[in-house]
DNA sequence: ACCTGAACACCGTTCAAGT
DNA sequence: ACCTGAACACCGTTCAAGT
């Protein structure tokens, strides 16, 4: 079995095997040698197609991330951002383990910063101050990578034991345990509230001359523009 | 030195030297066999001490999160918020390299059930429906965790190069590398934008009888209760 | 009571050697 | 060209032994 006519490996046999581990067995989970024992392997080969394990999870990180849209700004910039926030957070819950490392070094992804580049882009295009797009786009990941985060972990405990008596409101907090429902009501209730408040200030700061926000309709700009 | 009329170790030694190591070298650059050697002994006395690495990361955890503050909701439900949120990312962004342990696992830890279950009141106290403030709890620190989570990964690339002609949008962006300036900036914006849409919405779904949000003056609740 | 040496079962990674 | 055995420098954790 020293040389076969087809190789035992491909880098994409590598990348699938090694993501279903993580997503068993948590990112701690994965080791070259367990991956390399999943494979039929061993661990030393695994390296005549990749470096390093950072590189194989960058791999990871490339793979899960591939859904996320950035194309939704031609609507308006409310509907770009939306559709951008939505498809980042759900390809990253999909992948929950992989969160901790996928928010590890984001800048230095080509994927990442063609998105970055997009809504950017889409904001300014839209009449956001560039200052304001940049702070805008890094708000809106924040929201995101946080959902995915916390909701990863679990949050609540299982065990209604610990809360009942000793945290009068958080009786009902049982009822969320491993309800991932509550979790994506909660993103989407930020991403409103959020959503709606940058609507508002849309109207004080936007440069003229460019399509205006299309759901703003509710608010007046009522001061000059700086 | 087996046996010395004052102990070498104690607690609060070991956590603080392992907090410093943390804050150098980062979440895995933390051993206890290294920062045994940093303490002048071997690995396996820490073992008197701490049963696991997993409690001396726990311990770090309530020693960092000792800062954040969830009192002030007897000003009004958006001040409490605002003053959780605000001292919950600062005790986060004091210790960066640890965040992605603290959002492991929120739910198990007394202090953060100590501070879910004050927010949850002061919300409820103020009007909102239990499920909102379920939802605004986990929303707020969804943005809390997502600036200290993203900031802490330096974002961008120092490096000019990568950007100029290759991404048009963000030719600037090298004017944040290393800013934490533009963190803050962007969390305060975030933070201040859901407020603004949470506002909006209390005038829908707040119960009466209860004291009003306080700053909610601009908009006109024009729709029934649920 | 407190610390240690040695061991166990793991890691990621390298590299000369096998076919 | 592809895979392996063996080694190197690490881990967290346990436990009998020392003083």
């Amino acid at each position: 079995m020293a040389r076969p006519s087809t190789p035992l490996l491909t880098r994409e046999r590598i990348r699938s095997a090694a993501l279903a581990m993580v997503d068993r067995d948590g990112l701690d989970g994965l080791s070259m040698r367990r991956l390399a024992a999943d494979l039929g392997v061993r661990a030393a080969s695994l390296y005549g197609y990749l470096a390093t394990k950072e590189e194989l999870l960058t791999d990871l990180a490339d793979e899960v991330l591939a859904g996320v849209d950035s194309s939704g700004f031609t609507a308006g910039w409310r509907e770009g951002l939306t559709g951008w926030a939505r498809s980042y957070r759900e390809a990253l819950a999909a992948h929950p383990n992989l969160v901790p490392f996928l928010a590890h070094s984001p800048g230095r992804r080509p994927q990442a910063l063609r998105h970055a580049d997009a809504v950017h882009g889409g904001l300014t295009g839209a009449g956001w101050p560039p200052r304001y797009a940049t702070m805008i786009g890094a708000s809106t990941k924040y929201l995101v990578v946080g959902a995915a985060m916390t909701s990863f972990s679990g949050g609540f405990a299982d065990d209604v034991e610990v809360y009942v008596g000793r945290y009068p409101n958080l009786s009902q907090a049982h009822l969320l345990a491993g309800h991932e429902e509550i979790d994506r009501d909660s993103f989407e209730l930020a991403l409103t509230a959020f959503l709606d408040g940058l609507s508002r200030l849309y109207d004080q700061v936007a440069r003229p001359g460019s399509e205006p926000g299309v759901r703003s309709g509710s608010e007046k700009a009522d001061r000059s523009r700086t």
